[in-house]
DNA sequence: CGTAAACAACTGATATACAAGATGTGTTCA
DNA sequence: TGAACACATCTTGTATATCAGTTGTTTACG
């Protein structure tokens, strides 16, 4: 879906707003000062707004308004409970199908992720982090797998933005993917998928406890 | 996403005219055509559009038009592969989660499509199929998970029906559910994630011989 | 005779304008 | 003083019109 049209530039641009949370958790929005704001028609814009109430990012009342959709603890336990199905799947079938370079690359994001950790910039953490899952996701080469997953990587990253914002991490909370990693390169797809899981559910518990 | 608008009312009837091929693979869509024959307007028709597009049921190439999405040999593979990642992880989830009033649905679900595999009506055998699997997401009660299995239930429902249309089904490329209901009903969630394993892998070879 | 360039027609893409529904506020009556 | 009804305003939803881009065809030139 490149983007050539209005419609797709106002789709990544909003994207981009909710994601890093210039649009806020319920935030309501106006078409027509957001349309004005972007230089763009109310047009694209709604078409935009259609398509990212399809992905869950707005929710859209009808007749009454368009808002961000909120984050609620239920909503994040959906969330992971969604990415550890689908993301431990896409483990499993990494390990046999991944070619060298896509072992070499991540190694590389691997590597600069365990170097964030030692940093306190959990923004660049959470950024090289996802570039992680997106590119494991990749190497699956299954557009249908990717929208799905894209889309839940999508949401995790707002939610841990959110969730960081005003309470930043320990050190520990920032996980490494040494052992996804180790899998992959032995081409062991059982511990692949274990080692994703592991990671998964760790990260998912480190948010209930706080709860 | 309840159809009140007349966007809405666009986009259940064009994904039902896809899935069950009066649109089929490949059709060009004219947007004015379109709209006055649903006697809605352009704009509701485009939104629909959009929306569909995400789902890669229809492909809009840009200044160019929009088609029906093709149904290729590697599409119906990611299809399979897609749906044996999501489901496989949604049957171990719901083995724990069912309640008895899931379990009594899916039972008589799981009874009609063993007399329609007695009969020779492949369409009703695809219909109750598709609810069984339906009813299964269903359980979990995770919209993440429900949007993206829904999505590739559909398009395996529109595959199926292309397959067979020419090539009326023989009595054992017709299913059961027979075994994953039993696991789910004794609550062994490895069971039953096994049992849809063997479902969607056996059904992929069905397809996988004949090409 | 073949190829390339220009033109015309078609169709998608967006902007502008209009209509309808919902919400909040103000006024009136109990 | 409180509640209910009506009105006004705001915002979404849809239709119509205009603009721009692509494609296919035709014509002219090599």
């Amino acid at each position: 879906m490149p983007a050539q049209r209005d419609s797709d530039i106002a789709y990544a641009t909003l994207q981009d707003m909710i994601v890093d949370l210039r649009l806020p958790p319920s935030t309501f929005i106006n078409e027509s000062a957001l349309a004005s704001e972007l230089g763009l028609g109310r047009v694209p814009v709604r078409e935009a707004l259609a398509r990212l109430a399809k992905d869950r990012f707005v929710t859209i009342m009808p007749r009454r308004g368009t808002a961000v959709t909120p984050l609620t603890l239920p909503d994040v336990l959906d969330i992971f409970e969604a990415r550890e199905t689908i993301e431990c799947g896409v483990a499993y079938i990494a390990a046999a199908r991944a070619s060298e370079e896509d072992l070499a690359a991540l190694r590389t994001l691997v590597e600069t992720v365990d170097r964030d950790r030692e940093s306190t910039d959990y923004e660049q953490f959470l950024l090289d982090d996802h570039a992680v899952h997106v590119r494991l996701v990749h190497i699956v080469q299954n557009v249908l797998l990717q929208d799905a997953a894209d889309r839940l990587l999508l949401h995790s990253l707002r939610f841990w933005r959110m969730h960081w914002k005003n309470r930043p991490p320990s050190k520990d909370a920032m996980l490494s993917h040494a052992d996804l990693l180790s899998a992959l390169e032995s081409r062991d797809p059982s511990r692949a998928e274990a080692a994703m899981r592991d990671h998964l559910t760790t990260s998912r518990q480190l948010v209930q406890i706080l709860f």
